[in-house]
DNA sequence: TTGTACGCGTTATCAC
DNA sequence: GTGATAACGCGTACAA
């Protein structure tokens, strides 16, 4: 069993090559100096034999960086952020910069605490999506006026607030009005819709798309067919009871949504997409690995997650240059829609 | 546009106080101490009009420990993973820790690079599974030496190399002997195996486990009848091409090859379970919603997450703690197992 | 009850 | 080419 070891400091190092330490940090960093060759070996080697590790805490401390990105994210057991943080982390590490990741599990208070705990760690830059409660009630003031105050750059992911942050996020209004003309093209005149949060931009901007579709193509847009929900499964089994027999089209605000569409239709006994055709959002991985293949809107998740992480690298050289990326998603034909 | 803020210091609020730093941060850590309510409450009050936030890089030097905790894993946008991070960072806020987040994608060199870069950050402890290419060639050595020479704490998760690391795994054996009899009990005799990587603890007890119940109940174990793979649906869909017709009943080693299984099935048109059974391993998510609701071992994912983080808060307190954590599956009989 | 001085391990600025 | 010395911001004895 080992005992404890006492941590080497880079004065260890020093004494045991006989220079200064001075010397060692410029060496070991890498930097331009007039040490000679020889002594730079000796240094390398005495390290290496000692196993020496740098102290990144007295690092950051001197020189003002931590080299780190904090993210913040509502649920990481949605596959939609657990694999934007997968090409996020990618991204920034390409970059220099390592990863705390903070889940709020969509909780207001989360998202307050864990916000002063990273400022309070001097991360260099936040990449956030808020929780649905942070966008309750102007909640979100309270997040805003932080970051403001603190001046750490920072982008919003999928989720934003008003105001002139930097910002990621897919155009949805612009994919659900394409999705919903999709079923309109192919028959459906009465298309029941189940949302999310209406807090949130997302889902604010499917239900524009949906609604600006219908009514452009000359149906008429009936509040008894939309069922106002959360992006989960739960919410698609309720909304799936309320719409069945109403209308011969869902579109759910999530693929999530749509996996409980279909559990209740199986339950049910109605066949989709022969009695219902079910479209979905997000194309998260099991979308194409069901029984009923489904069709739905991808997320361009790698493009936008390393857009954000990009984004933020730039704000924290130059923090004006804040900007407002949106995407396109892309329309993904599987099967669960057919002509009525 | 804001400007960048200088950063206040325990001194500047100290300052407008009044009063001398020490009282400061003796009020702001909450600490012991006779200073009097009033001056408290004032501290108090003037570093929340300032917006003062502490430094936690200055106080991570000072007090020697960071107050984080280091968790590596192999994949991220695995479910198995991602769920366990959210229980482990759950329980470690409990305990007053942060997570920094370090995602191998698998890889042998990522692990000694993420591992290097937590020590040197000085993180208290580690949580980590290894890759699975660590697992190779005796690659894990080096990791056990980086490991041991530094001395920080460390809890081995799921997957394990031989030494006295504390560790936490599921009884992988116990839980495939108990599945494979369950097949065996449903009249089926000839059973395929698809496994995962051999260099793993968890597919090699899994096979085990399976072996011992073919054999104590008087089958002949064959072979012929395993397809050695990896943890992911396409080894599912190699395993099931090569099993079908050989076998009446599948086990795969985790659920994902087994939705793979399912995938071929439909294309082949084979019906679960009237022609083949089929069983998987993990209970994720999706297993529970599929068309046809599989039959599972169901690991505790969320005790032994709050255990390993545990054990680990433990040893951080007291090094010669090191236990080595088994825990038992659960089985859930679904839909995918008939009588042969 | 409050203030002073030094240490934590590294970087950076000067002299030599 | 190389080596002292002062920061960085906070914690903690110890002194007052």
């Amino acid at each position: 069993m080992k005992t404890n070891k006492k941590k080497l400091t880079l004065k260890d190092v020093a004494d045991a090559c006989g220079v200064s330490p001075t010397a060692v940090s410029l060496v070991l960093n890498n930097r331009e100096s007039n040490i000679s060759k020889a002594t730079k070996e000796k240094i390398i080697r005495v390290a290496n034999e000692m196993n020496y590790q740098f102290n990144n805490v007295a690092r950051s401390l001197a020189i003002q960086k931590t080299n780190t990105i904090g993210i913040i994210i509502p649920d990481i057991s949605n596959a939609f952020f657990s694999e934007s943080i997968r090409y996020m982390q990618t991204e920034l590490h390409k970059q220099g910069y390592e990863v705390i990741l903070c889940n709020s599990e969509e909780k207001f208070a989360s998202d307050i605490k864990y916000l002063n705990l990273l400022l309070s760690r001097q991360v260099d830059g936040i990449i956030m999506t808020v929780s649905s409660e942070s966008m309750e009630n102007e909640n979100w003031k309270k997040i805003k006026a932080i970051l403001d105050n603190n001046g750490t750059p920072h982008v919003l992911f999928d989720r934003y607030f008003p105001g002139d942050e930097a910002k990621v996020s897919l155009d949805n209004e612009s994919s659900a009005y394409h999705l919903t003309y999709y079923l309109i093209k192919n028959g459906h005149t009465k298309i029941g819709l189940i949302t999310g949060p209406m807090t949130l931009n997302s889902s604010k901007g499917r239900l524009e798309g949906a609604k600006r579709a219908i009514i452009e193509n000359g149906l008429k847009f009936d509040e008894k067919n939309v069922f106002y929900g959360k992006y989960d499964i739960e919410t698609g089994r309720l909304g799936a009871e309320h719409l069945f027999g109403k209308v011969t089209a869902i579109f759910s605000f999530n693929d999530l949504q749509a996996y409980g569409v279909m559990e209740k239709a199986r339950e049910r006994n109605i066949k989709i997409p022969q009695d219902v055709s079910l479209i979905g959002f997000d194309d998260i991985f099991y979308s194409s690995i069901l029984e009923t293949k489904l069709t739905t809107v991808k997320q361009p998740l790698e493009k936008m997650s390393r857009a954000a992480s990009n984004l933020l690298v730039e704000l924290i050289d130059n923090a004006n240059k804040k900007k407002n990326l949106s995407f396109a998603g892309k329309f993904i034909i599987r099967d669960s829609v057919i002509k009525h």
